[in-house]
DNA sequence: CATGGTCGTTGGAACGTTCCAATTCCGAGG
DNA sequence: CCTCGGAATTGGAACGTTCCAACGACCATG
């Protein structure tokens, strides 16, 4: 059990000099024929592998993006994340994905040990950092926020859909379908929450309609609870603040005996893949586009990690389906 | 712009060493407190982050497994990985993330980069690895497979239920509940599949009835299909192959407008979280703790790196839900 | 005053790679 | 036979860290 085998063992197996190995192996076309094929055979003997530690070490470059995802287990985070992949492996870099499972703690060791690292650029999907947490980061390495705006932090662009008008959507669809009881289960107390339940409210009032919010969270349970809240209160359709939410305002409604939509209309928001299957009605944004353009708006930035912070906003539409329909009488 | 700042840059800004500056980092109690304090301040203000390439390659350790996961859009490799990761840090190591996205090729490559960052031991929740790559990996890093059975290649452990046993149990309750015509929606052709496949096939021959099997996959699409299939061969219970492909299940029962579970029963397979909400029956397997052994295994491993090679099985359960009831008359 | 010990500090080697500058080799041209 | 030039190869410095051996300063002891 001796350790890696490294360059160096490598070209005394060749019977080479560690220059020559390392050129071989980068494919270079300066090395003869017979040389390239004597040090291929050793290495592939030898079982060795590149140390990266090392060579990114001397490069000064790692060619390596991190990705943070806020919650591993909310299926929207990975189709984003499927976009950023693609498009980073496009550029030829790879990613290092890491997770703070919604635990702001866990989250800033993460991040930190990603920096540490010496990642060159930052995509994080969702995220509790503070502004200034936020703004100390982008300071040290390109970064883009996804999921929501943030201006005005230098070295930093964000890619988010339309808060305030995907509510809307979801308001004007059950508007259009007879409901006036029209209650919106909030997603608590965070940036997007605010930003979605004021949505509703404005659409509302729009509408003519007196706005009526109950307090759920972008969890399963969360949906469940709010629902539980929004039938007592009389709603006839409810705008939930996430997919996932509701999913749990769904089971909360099974659990009642209502049936949907007949007797209750039920509208998601983020529109994860799933919810095709559940024949959920949602207000879809293009997920996997907004972790291509983040993934873009980051290479730029790290071409030109000077130039102005920008926000890019995706469509957000309403993807009707089985779970809103008519009114009751 | 200029480049991150060294501990070169630190030491010459508090007036001391390099050495001492490092040694002061640490927290070294041989530091004198005058020096830390100016050590401290002069890092602080430099916005000094220690370079991991750098050291790990002069202490010749990462504190870091890679983890790898075969399909992040599955939550159950979300949950599975949450035990690895509260089991991994408890040790005080740091996890890799990286995903292959199902795609074999991208598999290899990200694994690839995984050791080459020197990871100092593996987890692959699930993999398409053939015996050979698997076994030539495992010569290079401890590694611990998730959710299947893979004996007899050294250096190697794993984790995984008994998939056997697994779909008996779903045989069994819908016998229980008076069903006959109860048809097996399979995985597709993989391993786990197949062995569903056969538990599913003896326990139904056990129970003097005669196996039937359509073609899915481990995917809602999968299951949509292979439910179409079944219903058409007259079905009144489906166990199907794992929880994605029950949601798909569910959604062609839906669109064929039978009921669940008065016209048909659906039983899934996995037990992901999520279930609990779509009100689904399933065989769940505990997959937090799972991820936990495995991580435990790892590290029994690393630190005996030519012990025997150890399986550990995880108990199987059926959890009943609303979505299998008594066959219809 | 010499000796030894403790404390705080330091230079320098090492980790495994890349790449530049320098060197050797070899054949062709004069 | 000498020179030149290109091709092939090589030694060594560098990247940023850790840590060992060594060192100086200071104090207590004999």
């Amino acid at each position: 059990m001796s350790r890696r085998p490294t360059l160096h063992d490598v070209a005394a197996r060749a019977g080479v000099s560690k220059s020559l190995v390392s050129l071989a192996l980068q494919g270079s076309p300066k090395v003869a024929t017979a040389s390239r094929d004597a040090i291929l055979a050793a290495a592939d003997e030898l079982g060795y592998r590149t140390n990266r530690t090392a060579s990114s070490l001397v490069l000064q470059r790692t060619h390596t993006i991190g990705v943070h995802i806020l919650d591993l287990h909310n299926p929207v985070f990975a189709e984003i994340l499927d976009g950023v992949q693609e498009a980073v492996r496009a550029h030829g870099y790879s990613t290092l994905l890491v997770t703070g499972n919604a635990d702001p703690v866990t989250e800033r060791t993460e991040i930190t040990r990603l920096l540490e690292s010496r990642v060159e650029g930052l995509v994080l999907i969702a995220h509790r950092l503070s502004d200034d947490g936020l703004s100390a980061i982008a300071r040290e390495v390109p970064t883009v926020v996804v999921t929501w705006r943030t201006d005005g932090i230098a070295g930093l662009d964000s890619v988010a859909g339309d808060d305030l008008v995907g509510p809307r959507l979801a308001v004007e669809h059950l508007v259009a379908l007879g409901h006036s009881r029209i209650v919106h289960v909030s997603g608590g107390d965070n940036r997007i929450a605010r930003e979605r339940r004021a949505g509703y409210e404005r659409a509302m009032v729009d509408c003519g309609l007196a706005p009526l919010v109950v307090v759920g969270a972008f969890t399963e349970q969360g949906g469940y609870d709010g629902a539980e809240s929004a039938v007592d209160a009389g709603a006839t359709a409810l705008v939930v603040a996430n997919d996932l939410a509701a999913i749990g305002a769904l089971a909360a409604l099974r659990a009642r005996g209502l049936r949907v939509p007949d007797d209750v209309s039920v509208v998601g928001y983020d529109g994860m893949r799933l919810l095709d299957s559940l024949d959920l009605t949602t207000v879809a944004q293009p997920l996997a586009d907004m972790g291509r353009v983040a993934a873009d708006l980051l290479m730029e930035r790290i071409e030109a990690p000077d130039r102005l912070s920008t926000h890019r906003q995706v469509e957000t539409r309403l993807v009707a389906r089985g779970s809103s329909g008519t009114a009751p009488a």
